[in-house]
DNA sequence: TAATATATGTCAACCGTTTATCATATAAAA
DNA sequence: TTTTATATGATAAACGGTTGACATATATTA
């Protein structure tokens, strides 16, 4: 493949020159940078990344560290931080951590050695000491770490209240909350903070459960929903941890005869593809995922060219009303 | 950040034995071994993967190019093509062409520039002259690029068999095929020929609608869907390009009170996630999307090492029996 | 006419590795 | 004891760019 030198000795000028026009550094003449820009053209040359970063001292790439790739709220995430990426002249490198540690902690690592300009990370644990040498901005998403530089997350606590008092408005008295993830403390619980709040003020009755594995476990949560709906039969009223597993939640009632919206009354998370695919439609907790992209992006962008950085960044969520609330 | 200079000094010994040590190179003492491994990690090192292609002029990079993130056949292959890449110890480098032809050959340039080790792609266009002077093995998917170095796809011909043989032995006369894809010929066109066929045969009556930009229109196929059964008010049988097309032609029977699979049967393509979370479920052709992946990389490997590899490699489809037919 | 802005050349160091050559020293095998 | 295998050092070129210092030449302006 064609070099700098290649381009120089072609053109009759000096790799600084051409260099030059390549960089948009000191005087050229138009004359001459046309040229440069002809025997590129000629030679299909194109500069290479690697000795550039190399020389340059950083990289235009990001790594992206998710939990989970086919999930569509992170597919819709990845969408559309790649778009905000070329957006910026960054490109995405992706990694599937599927919540393990260990692996995390690899990406981690094979983001360093890529001395990629940023990281983008949801991650599942919080191992604050290993992020201590990445030198780098870390901007999170929808998870908490402590020594990351910026967190992104959407207005959880606003989402709960609203799914709540949407069902409650609905003439909901038994509340079922299904939480979408299943570690340690996570910015996601608020939710539950939330909708427990509305039902105790509203005297409504409120149990939350815990879907455990399900996430990563192909996004089975059917068990996890069949067994809340027999502990507690009288349940009118479903808040879910997402959309996806709101839809498995209609499912559940279809194949037991429960009506929604009529006896069961369900508010999804998230808003993705599949809130509008099922029938009823998902009443849902929209998250502004392409601002929270481009705020992610532009935060991490800002931190590598050492700017001071918000620590966190929180988006409103809206109620988008379906059928099936 | 710490380099191997860093390393060689602070182990006493030199660069070339610290470089023997990373690359198992020469002879290595256990001792020297263990010794350098432990400053490294001292010293918190990480080989600068950037240097390190440069000098070794390949890198462990591989570029997928695909015309959508969010659609979940994507989702899913891009999260096996993760997953087998890691495995064979390489890094994704993620582009989403939306299907544009310009974007698609501006993401080619930056593989070049990226120097990657080979580039994943599922164009939406066919224009071999940008991929000639591509010089790094070029994979496609699911679609035709003359001049790729391999292309790997399911069984699309039988998978138009399966799915019209199971509509006609279902009961339906009136078959409606909804092409997931609108661009000029690609493999996805077996289908439509294949489906035609088993009707012709069966002397079944057989239609075909081309979605046109529903897939790059936030996949909203619903008003071609409407026009379609419209157009064909005696349509019993259903065979749509995806699984996405599928779940929405079920929402617009239930709509106009068409019972599925009574009244109308439908089949899907490509057995996804929301394949299972319709109601009722999408009888589906499943396509083995991860044995697919592995052998997009392992076809890759194996064309970057300069060996030869099969031009085309075409993976068998299955029928998935839900509730839709 | 002198000063200055513009345009390019020359040269070399540097980014962080890999790799090859040659030298040297010790330990094991013939 | 000589040969050979093992282990490391020293040195330097190469990968493909970037960048800075300095020189030089022309065009423009004061």
């Amino acid at each position: 493949m064609a070099t700098l030198k290649d381009v120089a000795r072609e053109s009759g000028l000096t790799v600084g020159t051409v260099s030059r026009v390549l960089n948009n550094r000191g005087y050229i003449s138009e004359k001459t940078r046309q040229k440069v820009y002809e025997v590129m053209e000629e030679l299909n040359y194109q500069p290479n990344e690697m000795a550039r970063s190399l020389s340059k001292r950083k990289s235009n790439t990001i790594g992206v560290i998710v939990p989970h790739i086919v999930h569509p709220y992170f597919a819709k995430m990845i969408s559309n931080l790649e778009l905000a990426a070329y957006e910026h002249k960054y490109k995405i490198l992706l990694f599937n951590s599927k919540g393990k540690e260990e692996k995390e902690e690899e990406y981690i690592e094979m983001c360093r050695s890529s001395r990629v300009a940023g990281v983008v990370l949801c991650s599942g644990n919080i191992v604050t000491e290993k992020f201590k040498n990445l030198d780098c901005p870390l901007i999170t998403f929808e998870r908490f770490i402590d020594g990351g530089t910026a967190g992104i997350l959407c207005d959880n606590y606003q989402g709960g209240v609203l799914a709540a008092q949407r069902l409650v408005d609905g003439g909901c008295r038994h509340i079922l909350h299904i939480g979408g993830v299943n570690e340690v403390r996570m910015p996601a619980d608020d939710r539950k903070t939330a909708c427990e709040k509305v039902c105790r003020e509203n005297g409504v009755e409120f149990w939350d459960v815990d879907p455990g594995q399900c996430f990563y476990n192909d996004m089975n949560y059917y068990q996890v929903i069949r067994e809340a709906l027999k502990e507690h039969p009288n349940t009118d009223g479903i808040f879910a941890g997402s959309d996806v597993i709101a839809a498995q939640a209609i499912q559940i009632c279809h194949e037991n005869g429960i009506s929604v919206p009529e006896q069961m009354k369900i508010v999804g998370f998230d808003d993705v593809n599949i809130a509008s695919l099922t029938i009823p439609g998902i009443t849902t907790i929209r998250q502004p995922v392409k601002e929270m992209a481009e705020a992610i992006i532009k935060t991490l962008e800002s931190a590598s060219k050492g700017k001071m950085v918000p620590a966190q960044t929180v988006f409103p969520v809206t109620l988008v009303v379906r059928g099936s609330a």
